[in-house]
DNA sequence: CTGTTAGCGCATTCAA
DNA sequence: TTGAATGCGCTAACAG
């Protein structure tokens, strides 16, 4: 026995419709009415029904959410930023997880289209855009965050890859370390490839041949970390450097160095992508590349929230944010654990 | 000009209700009509209006989480279980994030009420359960999660918080570690209390006297674990080992020590809470009381979803899980720190 | 400034 | 087994 819009009219001895004004703000409505409609709606306790509102208004209010995870900082990061700005401009947000599966990907946007969500912002798995053309071709916005779709256009917000590699690679590169190994994960994620791209780049700035051998290919998880940084470690000529592609592998492959010893024998310089809660205290690189996470999300929710509301039309647009570099020189190396325990 | 029920049926030459059965899996609908408006269906891309739905059922299939943090990985972890148990059972979810803030709370459930979300699991912020009393009249079914309210009965799914915390406080002091000192979280959050009492157990247990100078009280986060840390360190007569309450407070104090180089100076017996993905590589702590967090959202997604099918009826039921306890051999400690890079 | 009218897309009585 | 009628709660013309 929910009380209705339609109750409220009649014990405030008004039409439907004006009561329907009073929720909307609308302006043309006397100062009188308004006051006495909204003592009647104080008292009753009454409370609007979005899913009337929306079925009336083809809006739902609410903007859909995919990762590829939940549980992931980098992911829940940008969740955060956009879920911020959603809520501060009256939108709900509906969350779901691919699993890094495209079907599962489909499927989620199956639904949430299904539920009328106005606008969607997808961090997509692997592959290209194809799956993305029914969604494409209806009327729902989509906003592609982090990575991009081979082959397929739409608004996006990204970071420039390829140029916080490079630069964190090069600075390696001027401080005499050449030999610079690479742990990165599938190129079939546009972020992967740009990392590897920023990688070769580096090298070619500087001259360097690139050595196959210790470019190593998982899938940006924290075994796959663990598994190729021993394999690096089992090279006979080791490499003076690595760069590792992003926070999970970063975790494995230090796991892999504590669990090893190894960091005990062998100086690694290392680069990490992404700065994550965890990595002041892990002080295994000497480098790291920092993305503005929740600025990402912010930046999506903006630019969904535009589309939505008509305010920018025409054709997508890419906003690409830059990266950070930081330096630890607190970093732990071979040397300063000898040296530190003195103290 | 999306295309309707209304459009399926005509073009099928039967009446709209005879689609709504189809779709709903009428069990008396003819075989020979099911598949030729199944097939019109299809061909048409016709696409059920779930919104419109809704407002005929009063039923949304949309559940709503709210966490006080989204970039938290035990929220993110309890969330990733919730989701997935409710996808497998075909609902939605709506979430957001109350800010460890009453009022954002509030307004969290007032939204997701009046998108008729047809349950809703909280993990609640600090405080009292009374800000609840209008959700618990109206008949939104609820899940509590994580931390329990006082003065509140509610479906609930927790962990055994004391327990988990006066045995593994408890290991300590069999291992002749007596001066065990405490960096928890503010007693208005459940399980910050219940920590703190399991930890008070364990001294009445062994009939050791408890040193106030050595308990600290903080907020969950980094920042408290770190300046907590740094009390503790800065004490005259050292502890022997600390119990550390969450997940963040420890990677807080794990960053004092390495930085301040406490660690090379005094080795502390750590316990933290929280096993997380960066926990195998801080290797700081010689205990972790570890919590099943997936099956955490898991459970309270099946909970919910038995009150929403009204499988379960009657007085709220409370689902307490165990906590692990997982014993680091590896730790760092002074002594291993010296004898390794000797090696 | 306010009321009347007419649906939004679907599920569900009640008849047939 | 199927159809016709009705309304969920709200908004949006169009009048007045």
């Amino acid at each position: 026995m929910t009380i209705t819009l339609k109750d409220i009219a009649k014990i405030s001895g008004v039409s439907a419709a004006t009561v329907s004004r009073v929720l909307s703000d609308d302006p043309r409505i006397s100062g009188a009415t308004r006051e006495k409609v909204l003592a009647r709606i104080r008292e009753s306790g009454y409370r609007v029904n979005d899913i009337a509102r929306s079925l009336k208004t083809r809006r739902t209010n609410t903007i859909g959410f995919i990762a590829p995870l939940l549980a992931e900082e980098f992911f829940m990061t940008v969740a955060q930023g956009v879920e911020d700005e959603l809520r501060a401009q009256g939108f709900h947000m509906l969350i779901a997880s691919s699993k890094e599966d495209p079907r599962i990907e489909c499927e989620c946007i199956e639904l949430m289209t299904r539920r009328w969500v106005d606008g969607l912002i997808l961090i997509p798995c692997a592959g290209d855009g194809s799956r993305l053309a029914r969604l494409a071709k209806s009327r729902v916005p989509l906003v592609l965050v982090d990575r991009l779709l081979k082959g397929f256009r739409a608004d996006a917000v990204v970071v420039d890859n390829a140029q916080g590699t490079r630069r964190a690679v090069a600075r390696l590169m001027e401080r005499g370390i050449t030999r610079v190994g690479f742990i990165g994960a599938s190129r079939k994620i546009s972020t992967a490839r740009d990392r590897y791209r920023g990688y070769v780049q580096a090298h070619r700035d500087h001259g360097i041949a690139l050595d196959p051998a210790i470019v190593k290919f998982g899938d940006f998880h924290q075994e796959s970390g663990y598994g190729l940084m021993r394999e690096l470690a089992a090279m006979k000529r080791p490499a003076g450097g690595v760069f590792i592609a992003n926070h999970y592998m970063y975790l494995g492959a230090a796991q892999y160095l504590l669990e090893s010893g190894n960091i005990y024998r062998h100086d690694y310089a290392i680069i990490n992508f992404d700065e994550m809660s965890a990595t002041p205290v892990i002080r295994l690189a000497k480098l790291t590349v920092s993305q503005p996470s929740r600025e990402i999300g912010a930046g999506a929710a903006r630019m969904i929230l535009g589309r939505v509301r008509g305010e920018r039309t025409g054709p997508p647009e890419t906003l690409t944010l830059g990266t950070g570099l930081v330096a630890h020189d607190d970093a732990y190396s071979l040397n300063s654990m000898i040296n530190k325990p003195g103290a």
